[in-house]
DNA sequence: ATCGTGAGTGCAATCGTTTGCATCACTGGT
DNA sequence: ACCAGTGATGCAAACGATTGCACTCACGAT
């Protein structure tokens, strides 16, 4: 029989198979096959495959209040940081058979919010976050609400809240202790936003790496965020201090980028008046002139462990809320 | 009154606006909601304000038989060409009050297809599909199943598609004539596996452009795949040619740097002994050493573009399939 | 006075599953 | 022979919304 005007039905196949629509339910699930004779487990399956029947998960859904998705909020999937931390959060969700939503926010806590409310809207069983900043509302409303939920990358400053993120101040200390053994005593750092918690704790792992060295602090700035742009801007004041740094720390690649850009602006060039660090180890990064040196952090674990934390929190709401952080390496 | 324990229904705001559950529904959707009197209008959604109420998308889904849902199947999010392409279709489809699945399928036609049916089993309203090949058994079941999809960036040979792809052969065209304004007379190709339109129709556009400067054809060879270590594999009997050609044109950018990293293998260096151009411009590309030269395709027009299309085509399945190509550019 | 009209609302079916409970026919133990 | 137990299946009520239809009521026209 060539594909019907209207799928199949689940009430098509029992009357195919001459059972009831509950047998067939049965038979069709796993789960509940065993309750039904084998005979009729078979008898249902050739009925099904007869009329190419596929369950409609929407209808599933409604009944089972689960929809076996989970939506994902990430500030800008172009970002070349994300896509592989999506990649591990899919592969994780679907190989336990749930669905990814994905959804950009661009920083926008408006646009956060409704996006959210959207997939609220949808029944997701779950939310994968990388948009959280410090004191994050939206945040907020997810705890009230008791849906589950992981932060990535990022986390907020309080609060039982499950999150996989980079160990931030172990990744500074990994830049500093290298540039350090490379000569470098006079070190600035370029950060980024500190409303953020990677801006915040790298901030605060790079003054702590210092002073582990015992260097005076060097000359720091804020970069507006982590982008090529915010990095550009943010430099110069770090670049023009008056005892000149001979190496600069960034908050990530992308920061890095833009202050290459300013010291080539101001006509310093890099490796030779200026040793540049990053953070992240964005693809191709390596084939960049000049080749940056960077603090590696395992994107597609990070997207992984969350999803995978996720997954354990929706079966079983009442475990806890733990922040697992990922070791970073220095390439 | 804090959230409930379980969320509020339509018979809660009903109930508590003193109203039927249907007199609520019509209230609270802008389509409807001139059928009600303007006073319930406002009792309905002060109700629905007080309750925190949000409506259940899944049980509209199975009502309506609409789920505002599309799905898009890619071949690897981590492939610096895709983000922006879904960058685009999600604005497209958001703004439209779609919701966007993705799912990445490795360019595995089992994964393709195991996608697409839970695509289908998650009643998804239409299909993005970046992942085509020319003759492709996905597309077929799509087209016998009436279900509406739009293919991106490739397209399949025959049958009445709708499509949005990049207009491959003048983009070639492009590349041969900047290699030959730049002096250029032996030209070779790496190209993509031809079982995809964009590396058939990329050779056949590259052998064309030749054909009308009166060059003769070129050495060529053909790549398993889009990435940089096919490029590198395939490099060698082109660059190895008894009269070694003095540029060659890549089927894309990391097929490119593949060749680049052959090129260097050999002891040939970038510009002197040999001009390479890529195609897509890659993120980044332009601060790779040596900077590449590519022919730049809006990938973000071409996700928009398919969703804009997929859309229509949603709300009329009627209309007429069409493949839609963008103009490339050299940059 | 009556009827048609139209606006506003309620009734109830429906979308396609899942699942607690009832039913029924056996089987085996006594 | 009888009854408890068990295995297989059917029944019907959900899940939470939307929507065609029927109903009520007030009002203006006849």
């Amino acid at each position: 029989m060539a594909p019907a005007n209207l799928p199949a039905n689940l009430k098509d196949v029992a009357r195919l198979a001459g059972v009831h629509t509950a047998t067939a339910s049965r038979a069709l699930n796993e789960r509940t096959a065993g309750m039904v004779s084998p005979e009729t487990v078979e008898r249902v399956r050739d009925a099904a495959d007869a009329l190419g029947y596929r369950v409609n998960r929407i209808a599933r859904g409604l009944k089972m209040r689960r929809s076996f998705t989970v939506g994902m909020l990430i500030p800008d999937i172009t970002n070349p940081f994300f896509p592989r931390m999506v990649r591990g959060a899919e592969d994780s969700l679907h190989e336990a058979g749930y669905t990814l939503v994905l959804a950009d926010t661009d920083n926008d806590p408006g646009q956060e919010r409704r996006h959210r409310d959207v997939m609220l809207e949808r029944q997701v069983d779950g939310l994968l976050l990388a948009t959280a900043r410090r004191r994050d509302r939206v945040v907020d409303a997810l705890i009230a609400a008791e849906v589950p939920f992981v932060l990535v990358n990022r986390t907020v400053d309080r609060g039982r809240v499950a999150a996989v993120i980079p160990d931030d101040r172990a990744g500074m200390a990994l830049a500093v202790e290298h540039l350090y053994a490379q000569g470098h005593r006079r070190i600035g750092h370029v950060g980024g936003p500190t409303v953020t918690s990677s801006g915040a704790r790298r901030a605060e792992g790079f003054r702590k790496a210092l002073r582990v060295r015992g260097l005076e602090p060097g000359p720091t700035a804020e970069a507006q965020g982590f982008t090529i742009d915010a990095g550009r801007e943010a430099a110069p004041p770090v670049l023009g201090d008056a005892t000149r740094p001979s190496a600069i720390v960034a908050a990530n690649d992308l920061v890095a980028l833009g202050v290459l850009d300013a010291a080539g602006a101001m006509g310093l060039s890099c490796p030779e008046d200026l040793s540049v660090i990053g953070f992240n180890d964005m693809a191709f990064i390596e084939r960049l002139s000049p080749p940056l040196t960077t603090v590696r952090i395992d994107e597609y674990e990070l997207g992984l462990r969350a999803a995978t934390l996720l997954l354990s929190l929706i079966e079983d709401p009442s475990s806890k809320r733990k922040t697992v952080m990922l070791a970073p390496e220095l390439v």
